[in-house]
DNA sequence: ATGACAATCAGAGATTGA
């Protein structure tokens, strides 16, 4: 089974990318972030006429997440637990039953800047809810992975120009903890366990001919499970979106599974 | 040190992103 997730930034906008994107690489399940739309205002129909069953959690104007499945999703949730006043949409899970269950965990984690302040530490605080609801999931001991934009550069190698993040919240070192800190729990960044080294990118800004100079950054990654990770047969980044009409800024990123 | 670019909402320009 193919699972993709893709910040789109924005669904009204990216119609004609993602239903090419999704045409060409043909993923079972894409987990989207930033669809910028309220429920009722994202294209279902264009996606369902694709085949694929369409799960939203979205929001006015920003964040918003969704699942695009070809196969049945069961136990829908929205939200990440653990604080009920937070109403920004960034969360999303499903289980998609295959060989095996997987549930899934769809996610927009949040940028953070400018740090030190208010947004960093609302990113921290997420992080921290992240790590209990990983816990969580882990203590029920059926094969899980989460994935999306989790706006963090985990290492140097991770950033072309390393020195221009330094201080910025998807680099700072509180940042990095946190992040070792979930895959300290045992889960396994399904990347970084098949291809080593500098130069894989996620994301490139719009701005300063940041693509044209391949001047990238990898935030977007897949978390797995330790039962998810026995199922583990391939990750991949589908770099050349980011060179067509129109693109997001970030490009997917896919694993497939034994499912 | 700053700005550059893009999407959204609204119907201009502010806000947000990374």
């Amino acid at each position: 089974m193919k699972i993709a997730s893709f910040n789109i930034n924005g669904i009204k906008a990216r119609i004609a990318a993602l239903t090419d994107w999704l045409k060409e690489s043909d993923p079972d399940v894409a987990l989207l972030q930033e669809i910028k739309s309220i429920d009722d205002a994202f294209p279902r129909s264009v996606f369902e006429d694709m085949g694929y069953q369409v799960e939203t959690h979205g929001q006015k104007g920003f964040n918003g997440v969704a699942i695009l499945s070809k196969h049945p999703l069961e136990d829908v949730t929205r939200g990440l637990p653990g604080d009920d006043s937070d109403e920004q949409a960034r969360y999303i899970e499903a289980t998609v039953v295959g060989k095996t269950a997987v549930r899934m965990c769809g996610l927009y984690l949040p940028n953070g800047n400018p740090a030190p302040g208010p947004k960093y530490d609302y990113k921290l605080a997420w992080m921290e809810r992240l790590q209990a609801r990983a816990e969580t999931l882990l203590a029920a001991e059926e094969p899980f992975f989460m994935a999306g934009d989790y706006n963090i550069i985990p290492q140097a190698e991770d950033a072309a120009t390393p020195s221009a993040w330094q201080k910025d919240a998807l680099h700072l070192p509180q940042s990095r903890t946190a992040w070792r800190k979930l895959l300290n729990l045992g889960l396994t960044e399904a990347f970084r366990s098949r291809t080593q080294g500098p130069g894989h990118y996620t994301f490139w800004d719009y701005q300063a001919g940041a693509w044209n100079r391949n001047d990238g950054i990898r935030i977007d990654h897949f978390l797995l499970s330790p039962g998810c990770a026995d199922l583990l047969t391939d990750v991949q980044i589908d770099k050349h979106v980011r060179d067509r009409e129109k693109p997001s800024d970030h490009v997917p990123i896919w694993i497939t599974l034994d499912i």
